[in-house]
Formats: structure tokens, sequence, C-alpha cells
DNA sequence: TATGATCGTCTACGGCCGTAGACGAAGCCG
DNA sequence: CGGCTTCGTCTACGGCCGTAGACGATCATA
């Protein structure tokens, strides 16, 4: 509810709604679980964060018995890409290439995604070739 | 002065720092002229940013006068690097290969820059291959 | 049904962020 | 020399963030 399209969860928030996102679906008590093991936080600052979560729209809740099931409102890509636009905003002329390739270098990524990687550039070099 | 490693700027620093970045090395002046005009900041809240990011140590000073010139304390590419580094690691399992699709998507790049790219991810499969 | 474990909510507090006005020091121009 | 402009510094203030304790409601179980 009431969040302006560029917002952003901040870094602890993002941690929980990551959490939540790889279980698709998760009672408080996974998270706090989760995340006391992670990082140390206690049971109230999870629980506050997902609760800010929720406010902002980053999660809903499913009522069960008298508890809550958090689930995510969005794809973790539409979250990431929020903070991909901000990154690549940042970015000056000149650096975004040095970037990604430091991003590609850094990443594990699959046969599949690297194919698609390639394919995706080489289909920008026949764009820029025909121009 | 006093900054832990993975500190980044904020948001608003980010601009400052940026218009900073292009100029190479710029008085307050600048960066207060391009900002207003940009973003409609006034004079006390650039010469703000610009001091928080002197204490940060994202920038440093040279006088002149009676006045400064600042200029970046690191390149362009530490700072993006950072900020990669917390974007990747909000990124989870699957994710990142159409993260970095999008990135590169969104991104226009040079031939060059192409080409080194390919050339990154072909090394990437035949690493790949080879295990 | 009593009692302990759990759950979500309320409240808090210091700190940083965004935003900016006030002000004294220094330089420039007449 | 005197005023105007410009510069950097000090101070501020509401808001969000990180972090967390306190507490009343509810559930499970003996």
């Amino acid at each position: 509810m009431s969040r302006s399209p560029s917002d952003t969860p901040t870094k602890a928030e993002r941690k929980v709604w990551k959490v939540v996102h790889e279980r698709g679906e998760c009672a408080a008590r996974d998270a706090v679980e989760a995340l006391a093991a992670s990082d140390g936080w206690s049971t109230s600052t999870v629980k506050t964060l997902l609760r800010r979560l929720v406010e902002k729209g980053f999660l809903r809740t499913t009522r069960v018995g008298n508890s809550f099931l958090y689930s995510p409102t969005e794809s973790a890509l539409t979250v990431l890409r929020d903070e991909a636009d901000a990154l690549l905003d940042g970015a000056t002329a000149g650096t975004v290439g040095p970037l990604l390739a430091y991003m590609v270098r850094q990443s594990r990524l699959s046969a599949d995604e690297l194919a698609e990687l390639k394919e995706l550039i080489a289909a920008k070099e026949r764009e820029d070739a025909e121009e």
C-alpha cells in the first residue's frame, strides 16, 4: 500500500524480503529463525521489518490461525530491476561496460544463461552494425 | 575519513558525486549550478552533500583562494562496484542471469565494450565446459 | 481450565538522510 | 574604505532506518 514506484526496500528489508522470496511464502518464525542465524537479528527486529515490508507493499499476508503467512507481491526480478536502474543511473559515460563486465565476472551463471547473454550481445552488435 | 569499506554514498550524495566525477574536479558553484538545474536543489543542499561526501571520504578538496576544488578519491568503477556487489548480493538463485540480461538490454554499449563482454562470456563457457 | 509458548502490535530511541536557512569570513569593485 | 557577492560552516528539523523491548491476545497442552 502506498508506495511510489521507484521506491526500493532498504538494505535490511531487502534481506528479509529475500528470505521470504526464497521460501515463496513463509511464517514470521521462519524468517526470524533464518535471520537470527545469518545476521544475529532479534525476533523484534525481523518482525518490525516484515511489518514495514507489508506497509510498503513488498509483502502481502494471509491469515492462518492467529498468525500470518508472508509472501512477495512482486517478482524478485521486479525488485532487482528497480535497483539495477538506480545503479545504471549512477554510472557515468564509459563506465557501464566495465561495470557489466565486472558483474558478469562476479556471477556464477548457468550454460543457458550464458548462452542467452551471448545471443543478446550478438543481437546488439548486429543492431549497431546496421545503423 | 573514517568510512567502512562497504559504505556506499546515499542516493543524493551519489548524484553530487557523479557531477563532480564527470568534471574530474569542480568548484562548489559548478555542482550547485548543475544540480539546481537538474534537480532543483538549493545551494545549501548541494553544499551539505559535498561536505558529507568529503567527510565520508568520497571526495577530496584542494584549497584555491578562499574556496575549494572538489575531486573524487575513488574511480567511478570502484564506487559502482560496491553498489553492484550489493545488488548481486540481493539476487536469489536463478535471477542473476535475467538481471544481467535486463541490464545489458538497458545499456548503450560501444562496439569495444560489446566485444569484451562477448569474449568474457565465451571464456566463462569454456571454463564451465572443461570442468 | 490454567499456564506457558507464540504471535502480532505498540512504542521507543539514537542515528543518518534530505533539505535548507542563517551567518560570519573573505574577496571584488567602485 | 564600504558594500555586495560568494564561500564555507553551523545549526536545524522532520522523516526514515536499524534495532529492539514490552505487552496483550491467542493457541496448545496438561
